[in-house]
DNA sequence: GGTGAAATGTTGATGCGTCAACTAAATGCG
DNA sequence: CGCATTTAGTTGACGCATCAACATTTCACC
């Protein structure tokens, strides 16, 4: 079974005005996609995608993290942060103290029942990940990275310039 | 300036598992760029990017549209459709009618005042997208595009196996 | 040392995605 | 015909992203 063009999948009769704006709506189309089976994942442990990801920041780090640091590494960064280490306290899953030395801060360390709960999610996420790209050679889940580069690349060099 | 790879973007110290886990997060990351780049540009009409979508839609189709219908074509499919269409409705850019023949169904219909919402906003749409893209050669575009096709399929094999 | 600027984080409002429960209308089938 | 099933759409609840306004604290500079 060959794959679905985006067009067949939104149904749509016209051919896009440009190669590039089909680029886009594929590229975002896809990543609902590959987000969803994520989410799906993630729903049998009770995290969403967010979550799971502030946990495995925190893991990673050396040792407490402030809020905005955790922010800064997330795929959005603020100010959404702030409720969401609320649920994550809320759940037991991570601990938030004041910092002495910068009262501003507040920082934030994951419990060991968050890490049993990433201990439990972690072998079913990698499958996820392997399966959906399970049909890309190696040679092309490495050129798949490089283009995303460029375009990322292509999105801050618009922010730069000014829009019409 | 050569592209920045994820690992810098998000600060991972440590390399990822697998090619296939980077790759995920690499979509992710990469269409929530671009999305927000959408977005700003959108929001200079006052208009949301599904509310976007679904003007697209009802402007491409030949008559009015069943709110299935309608969701079956977006990008995410049911049922946040109502809600999106009722604050299409309050602003006036669609109307929806009861269809006589089958009571259940609602037709959805752009108004001339979404069609020039719509106009107005094509070009910059259009400009935002090359500009996204302005990286890629169009062999880079197409390759792209075919690698996102096989993602999808990816994904929607995964789907049919049931997950561990 | 004191003042203005910047950084850290919180909160409220709005829109969207998702799940689940529900109504109402149409359809299939015996 | 009559009842069960299916389909279309709505609604409520919850989590997240984003924007703007805000309090607190620190910092830089004079």
């Amino acid at each position: 079974m060959p794959p679905r063009s985006i067009r067949d999948e939104i149904k749509q009769r016209r051919p896009f005005e440009s190669a590039e704006q089909e680029a886009v709506v594929a590229l975002l189309r896809t990543a609902s996609d590959v987000a969803r089976r994520i989410d799906a994942t993630l729903a049998t442990g009770g995290l969403t995608q967010p979550q799971y990801n502030v946990l495995r920041i925190l893991r990673g780090a050396d040792g407490p993290l402030p809020t905005m640091e955790v922010a800064a590494r997330m795929v959005t960064p603020t100010p959404g942060i702030t409720r969401l280490l609320d649920r994550l306290v809320g759940a037991g899953l991570v601990t938030r103290v004041a910092c002495r030395k910068d009262r501003r801060r507040m920082l934030c360390t994951i419990t060991d029942d968050g890490r049993a709960a990433l201990d439990r999610l972690a072998p079913s996420v990698s499958e996820g990940a392997v399966g959906v790209m399970s049909r890309l050679s190696a040679d092309d889940t490495a050129t798949l990275l490089r283009l995303l580069d460029e375009v990322r690349e292509g999105v801050r060099a618009a922010e730069r310039a000014p829009t019409t």
